[in-house]
DNA sequence: AAATATACTTAACACCGTTAAGTTTCCAAA
DNA sequence: TTTGGAAACTTAACGGTGTTAAGTATATTT
């Protein structure tokens, strides 16, 4: 069957050149760019045939999200080095906010436009987020890390984990979405980002070491 | 002159009729439903007609998040009467929550959507965003107060309201773009946010009563 | 060689925001 | 009262969007 494997293949190149042509699009001019047609032009096929490989426009926006979690894991590869837990935390942070402000055409596609999560409807039967089922699952268990060891205090992981990626991304989403821009001096945003991150750190502090 | 008084009511007759026909396009749909032609086809003029009244869509967004911001206020009328800032604090949070939940289209439009901040842009020579700054005032200033009844532990106020809000603001922007529902249980979500929320005002509580 | 399955395209549907040019309506001055 | 011009409004179009039904080649199997 060698004949229809080398199908297979050829077909599997196609795909990859649709996202790869999607991604150029993407890194070019954010997502609004990517359409369907232009898309098609780039990979110089008819608009139809990207549907051939993919079910809708949903669906292509939902691997480049993938490819965004993948961009941010290279933000974090050296997180699993600190020991602390309390200090890692703080870096998980630090590198949330940098990523986010870095590469807000990801940040949007995988934590704030609907599209890609309308595709994870029709996509997985059990429909998860495996992508933000980690990312969330590695905030928690740093945070319980924190409480085992005594250095925050004890309460509910989920909702503080919760509650902590909620204000990183708030402060990201706000100023990608410009809520920020009339409020804040342009060159005092990210040092206030950081300060309030610090200063939740500080106040969640159980150690009693405040700076 | 009372001729082009008239003429001059009457405009604004047109302009308020565009809007209230946005507003049912909106409150119907959402905001994806808004189109010019919609609206124009509600009023029975023609689609050009509108931009006789309006510049263009994002003007007219941006009115529609200005209504946004009086809902909000309907939520929050209550709220000076707490004299406690504290606790009034925790108030405000809440109905922050509630509101959003409640109202996701006004929420986006007011919070998430770049459209109004483009207006905005054509529309102030100042550029100052009226409604945004009023809403952070408001939260600055029971801040402010809690602090100096040393309530909370004292710290930098633009930064540290800068980071309540954007928790709040995370939490209902994640609950609305869909990237709570495959993390947590559907009758668990508002709990959790609400959790979440009572955490970080306890952990901030200096009184020493914490529960 | 004929039938069938695969890959791809053409043409269209139903939208969208926006603009240039043309038409009608109305008011004021001659 | 007629006429000129401004104001109000429309028609038609441009250039885009996602998506689908139907048609055409190409390649594979019978």
């Amino acid at each position: 069957m060698g004949i229809s494997e080398r199908k297979e293949k050829q077909k599997q190149e196609i795909r990859r050149a649709i996202l790869d042509a999607s991604m150029k699009l993407f890194m070019e001019q954010g997502f609004e760019n990517v359409s369907m047609r232009k898309i098609a032009d780039l990979i110089e096929y008819s608009p139809t045939t990207v549907y051939l490989y993919f079910k809708d426009k949903n669906e292509i926006l939902f691997n480049l999200h993938e490819m965004g979690f993948q961009k941010m894991a290279e933000y974090t590869t050296d997180l699993w080095t600190i020991k602390n837990p309390l200090v890692r935390l703080a870096k998980m942070g630090e590198y949330y906010l940098q990523f986010g402000l870095e590469n807000p055409a990801f940040y949007e596609l995988m934590f704030i436009l609907k599209a890609p999560m309308e595709a994870l409807e029709g996509l997985n039967e059990k429909c998860e987020w495996r992508s933000g089922d980690q990312t969330l699952g590695r905030l928690k268990d740093t945070i319980q890390e924190c409480m085992d060891k005594n250095l925050i205090e004890k309460g509910d992981v989920n909702a503080i984990s919760l509650a902590i990626w909620s204000m990183v991304h708030g402060m990201v989403s706000l100023a990608i979405r410009d809520r920020f821009d009339k409020l804040v001096p342009r060159d005092q945003m990210v040092p206030m980002m950081n300060k309030g991150l610090t200063w939740l750190l500080n106040v969640l502090d159980a150690s009693g070491n405040k700076t």
